[in-house]
DNA sequence: AATGAATGAGGATTCATTCAT
DNA sequence: GATGAATGAATCCTCATTCAT
């Protein structure tokens, strides 16, 4: 009954069943056997292929990331103008961190582990200096002296909704969220901005 | 050495522990003995004051809590003008929030706590309410018909600019994350805004 | 402040408080702090009294065996008649352990305390003696030559029918427990019982 | 020395430990770590199979409750005559509970634990009316208007006497309890009974 | 390849008991 | 006489991890 070539199918489940977990549980607090449970195997052979707890989260935090930079590498292909780019960026931030739904509660948690493991840190160094420098790069041609700037704020901006999508009890809106970040950009920019609708039930408060 | 009356300073010693712990270890995984010890008292005896490590959690957010919005009700009172009042408020928000100098490492914790335990969620609610109405009430006079939008940006800039710094590696600058959210005020209200500098070693890249 | 001779007021009321206790929670897993608290003192100063919770049960069981022998005592000096004096005690049984109201659910924990604590089973054993030699005693005289088996028939079915009064969730119903065992009674000095009436909602499966 | 289908034994062997411990002990204040070591294994694993301490006592009680119920039942297939049921059901309580030995030891407290846990009345509840259904039905051919009220008696005697079997110092005597019931079931029955033997050193004290 | 079996280490919580005031 | 303060020792329970099959 032994099947060659298991190993990536049952990571790929474990990584899959480990994001839908820490979005479900909305914490870290998951149990090896419960990412076990539901990726259909026994607690033992997840250790036997990642080695570790540990591990197991660092290959789903991995997974989350490059599926992310995929999605904004593919929308930068396509856009042709400067600001088309921008605008892709921007709404990859908050599409492509939904492919599983739960996800977005993963985030977070994520986040919560890079301040503990090295390792996971380092990783999100690495995603957050590549996007940064796609953004300064889109930024380039239409603020010049002013780019590196905007990138850091549109950065923040961008974090700061994304937690606010994660946190709030509503269900996430993402082109509210890329219409307000657009607003920003466009006054950055020069250009009138298109009035902004704001959404109902949400926190304006600070951190 | 036992004196009478030592329950609010027990209490007090305990809250500040469990900031500092969480602070240090960048993470709700504190145990209750961690935070005894560094409190200078067994765990038996923090459990006999707060009756459950839930409740000790509760009370250090509530703590932290308590004291920003004191800040920022108090730097209010001295603000004759709108914009004033504006400025007062970024500006509590990012150094209030380090009177234990690790708090900052606790309040995204913090955050993940409220995910998860709903009078954690609550307690965050409330501030988050408050605050925003302080800052659509000084907006008001500023910009009347897009107060309430520009205060959910303003809070969403808060929100990400102090997770980054939450996050980063370096010293939290809290001035130059003042300066950053002030660019875009200044932006929207329609005034020119100085050029801002950049801070090094900061990451654009979105959450 | 300090008043003279607290000393048996405090016992007392800890004493009450243990049985109380004890039959509320139907259990001897009751601590000290709740047996002083509702005794209205601190647990150190119960401490200071009986020297450990050992000794506070004890005293406790020590209390409802004296109150028992007492009002057995008192009744037997009052029947005349042979047949008056076993009545008396079979009354006794089911009305004297009721003193408190709760005791009844105290009692059966003793026994169990009984079954450990030696001090506890030679305290039992010494009232269980007595009480047999009343009950042959006053049988000797009906019924010389089988005294002995009767008194022990007869205190086995006090026993049972006190442990189903215990354990049964209704009332206990001290008339009916004295009307069966003196059914039985009669038969064995050959007197014509009257019909017993059957309690409603009784098990009569062995223990 | 991991093998398949482990479950049963362990669970066996724990269950067989919880009454040998709780027996000896006297006392339902056993730990979980007391009953694992007895049964051969970590506490960790028994917790892994039970789920809780109270599933065990649960299990065990229920085990030793099965038992009996199905040595009564064997009984009385046996027995052809009305008297030889109710011989049969006397004889199998105080022999049945014996099986291990111990087991006398635990039945009285996990009357307590009736007291205390729903689950273990209930299961108590149900071998009580069975148990009380058997007594009546036997009686029935032989005092028809009376089988109701001699079944509750005899119910009582055999508490009452299993009681004290469970709590005296010596060596329980199984024959002398029967004897002793029967004596009373004949008197009622209208049978001439044989004088009954008095055991030595019993209490014939009130509960 | 896969898993049931098994456990050591640790964590929250409780409690009898002691002590200084 | 009285108590708040304080703790060590236990207890239940969980979980990552290992191992034999």
């Amino acid at each position: 009954m032994p099947k060659l070539g298991m190993e990536p199918i049952r990571k790929a489940a474990l990584v899959k069943a480990t994001i839908l977990e820490i979005g479900r549980l909305r914490s870290l607090d998951v149990t090896v056997t419960q990412i076990a449970k539901r990726a259909g195997m026994s607690s033992a052979l997840a250790h036997h292929y990642f080695g570790s707890k540990d591990e197991i989260f660092l290959a789903a935090m991995r997974h989350i990331l490059t599926i992310y930079a995929a999605e904004v590498r593919g929308a930068l292909m396509i856009s042709k103008t400067a600001r088309g780019r921008l605008e892709a960026i921007l709404r990859m931030s908050f599409s492509a961190r939904n492919f599983y739904g739960e996800s977005i509660g993963a985030w977070l948690n994520f986040y919560v582990l890079a301040q503990t493991a090295p390792k996971a840190a380092r990783l999100l160094a690495v995603y957050q200096r590549r996007l940064n420098s796609n953004l300064v790069h889109a930024l380039r041609p239409l603020a010049s002296d002013r780019a590196t700037a905007i990138a850091l704020t549109l950065g923040a901006l961008i974090d700061g909704v994304y937690l606010r999508e994660a946190l709030a009890p509503k269900a996430p809106d993402g082109d509210a969220a890329v219409t307000m970040i657009l607003n920003y950009l466009d006054l950055e920019l020069g250009r009138t901005s298109a009035p902004m609708i704001s959404p109902s039930n949400s926190f304006g408060a600070p951190l």
